[in-house]
DNA sequence: CCACTATATTACCATACAGTTGACACTAGA
DNA sequence: TCTAGTGTCAACTGTATGGTAATATAGTGG
């Protein structure tokens, strides 16, 4: 049985902080063109479409929280994932939204309750 | 393989969305509160010590998002979860900072507990 | 040294939102 | 009916933060 059946404030908050990391699209699409592997920050920019300084502050908050590890060679800077589970997350949360899709649409075609 | 490898622009926000309504520590009290099973308003009050009109404001958004459903009863409004997978998420976090804990005592130690 | 590039940092603005207050709706009971 | 208890809604306030522009810092080559 998991330890954190106890859910303390300080607890609470830590896992908020993390959950709000992902809660910004533009953070979500960093992370998401991180899963391919490490990549430099104007690599960043051009897949998200994101300002330079824009993309820099996102990419200090996750790697302060821990999101991600750097690396710099020349002039350039190079960041990659520490841990992928953020993904899982990711796939919990769609596959809540397809069931929520698939419920939704069966009550369009008459198969829910009225 | 799952279909949500690709991920659109109109999909990451959806996720985000989510992501955002679990990074408030009160929201993640009232749904650790409901964990247990369908509460009053009142009883998420007095178990969150948050205002009357702010609980009810959260139970809108969770509501609104489908975290929750409502049965009415004489006075009383109760709310029950209708998705328990929201706690798989706080495991995930919790195993994460689990871990990163480890690794920072394990720092600061050396190895193990000092 | 200077010029150029890549990244980080600072300052600022605009928006979003948590929390509160007060008003209102609804229900049960006297 | 009136009164008390419960929950929702609307408006307001303070704070947090995403985006951007300007500036600073660091590396590279001339």
């Amino acid at each position: 049985m998991q330890a954190h059946t106890r859910l303390t404030p300080e607890l609470v908050d830590l896992i908020a902080e993390r959950f709000k990391a992902l809660a910004e699209p533009a953070r979500l699409h960093i992370l998401n063109a991180l899963r391919a592997g490490e990549k430099t920050v104007s690599e960043l920019m051009e897949e998200t479409g994101l300002g330079q300084a824009n993309v820099s502050k996102h990419l200090q908050l996750l790697h302060g929280l821990g999101f991600t590890e750097r690396r710099k060679e020349g002039l350039y800077v190079y960041y990659r994932l520490t841990d992928p589970t953020v993904f899982e997350l990711c796939d919990i949360v769609c596959g809540r939204l397809d069931r929520e899709a698939r419920t939704r649409s069966d009550l369009v075609s008459g198969r829910g309750s009225s």
